[in-house]
DNA sequence: CATGAATGAGGATTCATTCAT
DNA sequence: AATGAATGAATCCTCATTCAT
């Protein structure tokens, strides 16, 4: 029922922006196939339907993420390394799928009341165990506040990271490590002056981001990005 | 071609909360009229159309919130106070109007293409005024940090604050008062420890509440909150 | 179900308005209500039936018409003066009920397919007797061309005189009865110019009416007219 | 938004007439459907909505008898044959989009209320004048009768004609050329008898024809006619 | 007499999807 | 691979009508 993995790519870029500017219920397949130059029914000798179209998109998404995440997870860092890096990394893939990201914000909560999003559901899962595990460490090891309210500052971090990917734009003045210095700078040292408190160093960041260089560059050349 | 002003504010609220819950787009007519015990047709009685009742979901909720706002803005406040008033008054407003704020964010943009909901756009600026002059001033005043990328730091603390009516609820364990202080805490001190800088104090957040005490009690009495 | 008479007459004055102005379908009883300032469901305690009240309107204004009528066809004239009689009676009606007149043009073909509306169908079988009646006496005793096809003659008549309600505006500067001479003038020698014929004289019309002034009359005190 | 013209053509011959039997209100989109062989929602791939059909029908009607009109209007015939030839033309159009016609006369009142309907009112405005000019004309050349109520006699002529309509069935035993004669017959020169006047000859009208007969037969090969 | 509120049967329109070509 | 045409279910909305107060 389908052909060429470029087209289909490319088809899939398309949905994913149309899916991320109006959202999944409000896109009309027929919309979709106008933005690819082609007739509604056309689009169903490449996809099964239109669920299935975010299916894809999500699914693909979600697997790099979970590339790059696990990547991080597994590199022993400690605690604020590892929150450095989990959001920088997810920076990155806001650069790398800002569609796919904006849809996953808008739409996750109602697909995955559907079986065939299970994966969903399950992905938010490792997501805050992720998380949440980093930031207990993280007080255990007092480089966090003892006073932290875990789980607030988890839907915190999370939600700050992610609702991004509704202003930013690809191709910006600011690359997605820098705007992830920034964030990480607001987030861990506040917005008021420190006294002489280290803050985000750059050079932390960075080689953070050298350590996972390997992984991060292969999947770079894989991927063409959303636009 | 309306009614009891009652009957409206109850029929709003349900609406309120299946556009929260499901999206308006993916909200059906029947499903509001479904859960206020009626037949779809008859919420016609009470309303234009399906537009009209977000219309006034909408606009009621940004005048109360205005109303909070302007008094802030008005207090004369520090930059310091005033982020940390507008912050508060937000949880408020979020614990108040959980599902139109939850409406405001999911829609806000398509919604605002239309010109019946240019008082969204315009909010918007409004918005961005308020917050981004707090900061600059803050910054000027050295309460702030000199290397804040003050536009940065506007949509930081715009998302911040308003996702958090994706998964607040009121009624739970946390006052939206306590839940200011600490995303405040976190925004202003960071999640990192600090030596032995001055924390948000309890005292500080709630004195500000004080100060604007009569205008949020008045309004308190006269709203009966959406759920 | 029903009360003064008054107040009824009012009501469906009021109705067939609406009804000649917009058509029946595309009338709403909402709207007939507004009209009468009062709701829709109003309306209710006074008639059955939005159907009932055309009914009504219709076969009220079809008893007096056909009162006028058969005065003329009873009169014992002579063809042309029939002929002359039965426009001048015509145009007195739409003078009288135009509404009426315009709802019969408009919606007769539809309603007369339903059995209640039966008395239609019945009342353009009279009517195409008496016209044709007169006709065919007027060609056989020459007083009308005898190379007249009279069915054509007749719809050419019937329509001509009829269509006249959508523009007629009462009250406005010509009489019924200047309008009816007008017509006649044209029908009956046409718009080029006779040579020393007689044309219809202002004497004849006049005095046909005044054969039937009685009955008339009479019903003029009854009738309020349209309004 | 559309395709093959063929297929559109004969669903708004479908369309226009159950227009013409039902009204354009009372006229469902599942009716037209019904009668074209199809579901309801299949027109719409054909047509934007029920109005952009009656606005095709119309418009097409009207352009093709503006042709027409024109044609005869340009022709530098005299008043008396400008009459004739606008009756005849007339009759011709309602014989080739009786339905159209029919539509025109129901409905135009309404629908030229809506600012995309403007041309029906441009339309009657042409009328008017078309109609009145060759009125006046021929009263000041003394070929009408000087006693001559113009604009009465303008609606006299115009609804006389397009009445027809609502009666006339094409293919009946009457040519439209030949109801034109007798028409033109009875308004021209009425119907009582003329002493030895001339009366419409068959000749006068045929030649009238004739002297058009370029412009006329050409737009005969390229229509279809509606039935 | 009239209101306020609701019913329920459509009616126009949209849209994902199918399928022969 | 893609088109053109159609399906059919769902959606928003309208409206005549009912009825308790």
């Amino acid at each position: 029922m389908s052909a060429s993995p470029e087209r289909r790519r490319e088809l899939l870029s398309t949905a994913a922006e149309v899916f991320a500017a109006h959202g999944y219920n409000a896109t009309t397949v027929r919309r979709i196939a106008d933005e690819a130059g082609m007739l509604a029914g056309s689009l169903y000798y490449h996809f099964d339907s239109k669920e299935s179209m975010v299916d894809e998109i999500l699914s693909t998404f979600l697997d790099e993420l979970w590339a790059g995440y696990e990547a991080v997870l597994g590199a022993g860092l400690g605690p604020r390394e590892t929150v450095e890096a989990l959001v920088t990394e997810s920076f990155r893939e806001i650069d790398r799928h800002r569609a796919a990201v904006a849809i996953y914000q808008k739409e996750s909560k109602h697909l995955s009341a559907q079986p065939r999003f299970g994966y969903l559901t399950e992905s938010q899962r490792k997501f805050e165990r992720a998380w949440l595990g980093a930031l207990e460490r993280g007080v255990a090891e007092r480089v966090f506040r003892a006073d932290l309210d875990i789980r607030l500052a988890y839907r915190f971090l999370r939600d700050t990271v992610w609702v991004a990917a509704s202003w930013y734009r690809p191709g910006g003045q600011h690359s997605p490590e820098e705007i992830a210095r920034q964030y990480l700078s607001m987030v861990l040292d506040g917005i008021t002056p420190r006294d002489a408190t280290t803050t985000v160093s750059a050079t932390t960041a960075v080689s953070t981001t050298t350590a996972l260089g390997a992984t991060t560059t292969a999947r770079e050349t894989t991927t063409a990005g959303p636009s």
